[in-house]
Order: structure tokens, then C-alpha cells, then sequence
DNA sequence: TATTGTTATACTCTATAACTATA
DNA sequence: TATAGTTATAGAGTATAACAATA
């Protein structure tokens, strides 16, 4: 358990630090990770992120200021607003991505039946993954 | 690689519900659970939580608040306030720590087997652990 | 009535810069 | 001069409560 912790922490300052080389928060790359998925519904994007709409509100007005996403209206709901990633948003979400499949070099160092090993313990102890949703 | 940010985002919500039970957020939880090693100077405190010096401030007057911890001023350098976990700190502690030991059942659920080898590649992968800095 | 998104408010985490007491 | 801790300030993340528009 304490090993855990210790790879957790490990990861997460991967995450931070490859994040903020592209001006990001963790949460911010995290939202846009989510959106790489498709356009979602700002109340959609506070389940997924498991937090409170209003919550939402503030990451996507930062996010649209940059202009990594945009807001558009539904066209079925018109209370509904659909976030979208924008060209760049995505450029952005993919060199994030990028830049943690390169960081930790100890993963790429493992032959393929370690990696698949790997796979296989922390889907057992974690479950499916699902989306993109980082964290 | 979106395995293994599956994973860390389950065991971080695992961590925030384990720490919110007890009304503390997860880096009270985490500079808690570097006291545990023993007293440490505010200094070195911020270097092990690798955060600012002044943001330890604030960490440290909200647990001293609540009783968790105790600032004491060094015997051997009068700069220096060494932060100490206070007894109702100690039970706090560990009351986190067992919540995540019984939280996550798949871990449980594993052979000793399996443990030992997601032990192995997970150190390949992260390192050795050092402390019991959570995160 | 219920739901979507927003605003107002408050607390925590975080960093930078300036300050004090001490070394 | 340099270091330890604090304070002031600011921005980001988060939640609760109240609100307008829409369903």
C-alpha cells in the first residue's frame, strides 16, 4: 500500500510536470482528456470529473479563454451547452499525451510480458478502464 | 499508459474519500503522513511535499488548528520550528491508513503471487519507495 | 416541478515576493 | 550574506446555495 502511495505520487508529479510545461493544470489536461472523447455537456464533464457543475463552469470559461475548447449550443436542449475541443485543444491534449508516454522511461524499459503482466494486476486490483479521464 | 492514469485516478478518489471520512484533505493526509517518519522542520517539510515553504505555513496552522500537530522551536538552531505530530495526529494517521489498506478489495483479492509481482514492476517502473508520503 | 448552466460566496492549495529573526 | 519561517497577494480548484432559462 505504501508502494502504491509512492508510485501514485511518483506519476502524478509526472503528470504535473508535463502538464505545466504546456501552461496546464492537472485538472484542466484532465477535462480536455475527457473531451478527446467527443463533445460532452458541461453536466456530463462534472460527472465524469466527479465534481460539482458549478465547478465545471469555471474550468471551461479558463480552458475557452485560451481557446483549447468551445461552448455550443444544443441543438435538441436549448439549456444544454456542448463542449467541444478546439483544433488546438486537441493539438494541446495530444502533447500532453505525448509527453507522459515519454517521461517514465522505467515503463518503457519493461520487456512485453512484464508490460502485459502489468496490465493485467491493475486492471484485477482497478477495474476496467473506461475513458481518457487522467488523474 | 491510459491504464495506468485509470488506475491513479481510482486510487486518488480512494484517497480523497479515505481522507475526507476523517475531514482532512488529501495533502493534510499526505504532510500527516510524512510526520509519521518522525518531526520534521517546516524546511523540510515543503522539500518532502515538494511544494513552497510558504505553502507549508498554511498546511501547518490548519492541522496545529485542529490539534493534529504541534510546532516546536529547535533546540539547536532558533530559526527553526520543528513540526510534530501530537498523539490525536498519531490515531488520525493511522485511521487513514487503514481505511485504504480495507478500501480497495481487488488488492486484497490478489494471490501473494501476484502481489509480489505487482510489487516487482511497479518499483521497475516508479522506484524504490522512500517514505510514506501518499499522494 | 425538475433540470441545465451560471453566479455569489467561501475555503483550501499553490506560488511569488517581501519581510523578520536568526545564523 | 544566507537561511528559516511568516505574511501579503493572487490565481486555481472545489463545494454549497440561490438564481434564470428551459424542459
Amino acid at each position: 500500500m505504501d508502494l502504491l502511495s509512492h508510485a501514485f505520487g511518483v506519476h502524478y508529479g509526472d503528470l504535473a510536470a508535463a502538464t505545466a510545461q504546456v501552461g496546464l493544470t492537472t485538472s484542466q489536461a484532465n477535462t480536455l482528456s475527457v473531451l478527446r472523447g467527443g463533445p460532452a455537456p458541461m453536466r456530463s464533464l462534472a460527472a465524469v470529473l466527479a465534481c460539482d457543475a458549478s465547478n465545471v463552469t469555471g474550468l471551461v470559461d479558463r480552458l475557452e479563454k485560451r481557446g483549447l475548447v468551445r461552448r455550443e449550443p444544443s441543438p435538441v436542449d436549448r439549456r444544454v451547452k456542448n463542449v467541444v475541443l478546439t483544433a488546438e485543444g486537441e493539438r494541446t491534449t495530444e502533447e500532453v499525451r505525448g509527453l507522459m508516454a515519454t517521461t517514465r522511461a522505467g515503463l518503457g524499459a519493461l520487456s512485453g510480458e512484464d508490460r502485459e503482466e502489468l496490465l493485467r494486476l491493475l486492471t484485477a486490483v482497478f477495474g476496467e478502464r473506461s475513458g481518457g479521464a487522467a488523474g
